[in-house]
RNA sequence: CGGGGCGUAGCGCAGUCUGGCUAGCGCACCUGCCUUGGGAGCAGGGGGUCGGAGGUUCGAAUCCUCUCGCCCCGACCA
């Protein structure tokens, strides 16, 4: 491809309204072009290196046996009634009518109309397994879309449904799924962690999420120093303390203390001079089950995704002012466990380093000595809290956590029967019983992973794409179109290069040699080759590591082999599996 | 949805408080000269219903009302 023709304008000054890295640079290198809030067109660079994500993903999706189909955007409410999600859905489902007045959706995800099509066409356990995906568009109306392409609410994605008549074959899947990811996300050349995650309301025992490691990113990942283990926010357990003898427990009975207007954790602690690891902080929830009252410790925060799976419901929400002077008895920043006549559930880190001060449900007074196990009617202790920095590794006896943050690209989680239930897939197995069948469901973002590889790889002087994902691997850079030498030898290594099956840019444009220097390092383009007068007359050309930012001077006639082996060498070739 | 901010040329901005000649500047774009190893210089040029509607006024980018869009923080969420 020649930049004289391509359709490809760069920019100078940092577009206003990105905030981040990925965002500024795909901008400026002109990848995208916002038409409307968390809309995006992918322009030729930036569609470019959607593609070859895109390839990467179809390489190894076949590689595993999945095969490639396309549904539609636009889908009809009634499957999505009769999965139950139309109801549950929310604002996020893009909804309207058609000139009928029948209601329609776009597509947020796709597994009703997969399981449209597979309870018709699957009817035995001879079908399975399979495994159908698609990459397309889709559309979840967010609440805030930011950060550009990452998080959109148009956007490309591939999904995968995988089908199985019994559990074993379905782990099978899932695993299959696993290293698929495994291997994309490799070639693709990021760094990333597959993370535990929590399953949501969907249930099923598995789900990992694939997290390309970047200070940037979104989402916080706790992860052992020592073991495997990591999990994301959500999901991340802390390991059980050891618990307090009661020996310790004996000394102290609780007292009441007077603490006038002191209500937060900040403010009880500066008054009594404690740390807030010897509070307990007591906060109340509605739920569609009733009232519960939560207890952490002063200096921990509720986890409420694990705080639902232990209570079983499906709302929570913290308790307004008024609930709380209603149930116990004092307003916001007093309630405590003593007395409270609702249910409680207590974190694990309170088993441990007691006395705490707690709330007196009663106005202005707080408590002292206070042991839980000895001096309160707690039903349960749970591992409620958020985990974080430095606790306990759950898995391993000595490994502490840390905090990496992440760009969720994937996420792979089990079903189960939860849609194939739903809407009646149901298949006879070979002792002649009608089961439904089970799913799973395996997600990639593609924009977001081009913009997660960005995110991970640029600098001060822009995008540093991984060979793999770069649209160009290689730009040929002539200095001077005006001098003859010069333009046969960028021409016969644009040529060579085509014919060693690698597509280079060549940057024939009659600008000076800064402006092109500037722009090869804005688009990121791996290995750059500048063939300029002095340099020939020496004998040699000049080939540019984007990444390393090393530099060579090579005899034009070996340059093309130079950048193949350099490709080859640093792991960085666009390698081809199929 | 709550709080804050912004809409003036493709991009980045000034002008708005305190209304007044033909609405400016930089980048980008076009023409010419010149220049050619890290976003050169000179000269000339094109491009605007100042987000939209209504109002006040002799006169509105500027003041008032309504409205639309966009961004940030928060709440929320695959």
């Amino acid at each position: 491809m020649k930049l004289s023709t391509f359709f490809l304008n760069t920019l100078k000054e940092e577009p206003r309204d990105a905030e981040v890295i990925s965002h500024k640079l795909m901008l400026r290198a002109g990848m995208i072009k916002k038409l409307a809030s968390g809309i995006y067109s992918y322009l030729p660079y930036g569609l470019l290196a959607l593609r070859r994500v895109e390839t990467i993903i179809r390489e190894e999706m076949n590689a595993a046996g999945a095969q490639e189909l396309l549904l539609p955007a636009v889908q009809p409410a009634e499957i999505w009634k009769e999965s139950g999600r139309w109801a549950v859905y929310g604002k996020e489902l893009l909804r309207f009518f058609d000139r009928k007045g029948a209601e329609f959706a776009i597509g947020p995800t796709h597994e009703e109309v997969i399981t449209d099509i597979v309870r018709d066409h699957v009817h035995s356990y001879k079908d399975m397994p399979l495994n159908l995906y698609q990459i397309q568009t889709k559309f979840r109306d967010e609440i805030r879309p930011r950060f550009g392409i990452m998080r959109a609410r148009e956007f490309i994605m591939k999904d995968a449904y995988s089908f199985d008549a019994d559990d074993e074959s379905a782990e099978k899947s899932y695993k299959a799924m696993f290293s698929a990811y495994e291997r994309i996300f490799s070639r693709c050349g990021l760094r990333f962690k597959a993370v535990e995650a929590d399953s949501g309301p969907i249930g099923g025992s598995f789900s990992h999420e694939f997290m390309v490691l970047a200070e940037t990113g979104e989402d916080s990942i706790l992860s052992c120093s020592r073991c495997t283990y990591a999990a994301n926010q959500e999901k991340a357990e802390v390991a059980k303390p050891d618990v307090y003898s009661w020996e310790d427990a004996l000394d102290g009975s609780p007292r009441e203390v007077h603490t006038p207007h002191i209500r937060t954790v900040q403010e009880v602690c500066e008054f009594l001079d404690i740390q807030p690891q010897n509070l307990i902080k007591t906060l109340v929830y509605t739920t569609e089950k009733g009232p519960v009252a939560v207890l952490v410790r002063g200096d921990h925060d509720v986890n409420e995704t694990k705080l639902c799976r232990v209570l079983g419901c499906e709302n929570l929400e913290l308790a307004d002012e008024v609930f709380i002077q209603e149930h116990t008895g004092a307003p916001r920043g007093f309630a405590g466990p003593l007395g409270l006549k609702m249910p409680m559930v207590a974190d694990t880190a309170l088993l441990k380093n007691g006395p705490f001060v707690a709330g007196a449900n009663r106005e202005d007074y707080h408590i002292t000595d206070v042991w839980l196990t000895r001096d309160a009617r707690i039903q349960s202790v749970e591992d409620i809290r958020a985990a974080i920095e430095g606790d306990s590794c759950p898995r391993c006896p000595t490994g502490k956590l840390q905090v990496i943050r992440g760009i969720e690209v994937g996420h792979v989680f089990k079903l189960g029967t939860k849609y194939s239930s739903s809407m009646n897939a149901l298949f006879l197995g070979e002792d002649g019983s009608l089961n439904p069948i089970i799913m799973g469901c395996y997600g990639i973002g593609v924009g977001r992973t081009v913009a997660a590889a960005i995110e991970q790889y640029h600098d001060e002087h822009g995008i540093i794409f991984p060979p793999a994902v770069a649209p160009f691997q290689v730009l040929v850079l002539p200095i001077s179109l005006g001098d003859t030498k010069v333009m046969e030898t960028a021409g016969a290594l644009y040529d060579a290069f085509k014919d060693r099956g690698i597509d280079p840019l060549m940057d024939d444009r009659d600008v000076r040699p800064g402006v092109k220097f500037k722009d090869a390092d804005l688009i990121g383009v791996p290995i750059r080759i500048t063939v300029g007068a002095k340099d020939l007359a020496g004998g040699y050309v000049e080939i540019k590591n984007r990444g390393q930012g090393t530099i060579e001077k090579v005899a034009p006639d070996r340059a093309v082999e130079y950048c193949i082996e350099q490709l080859q060498h640093k792991g960085m070739m666009f390698d081809r599996t199929d």
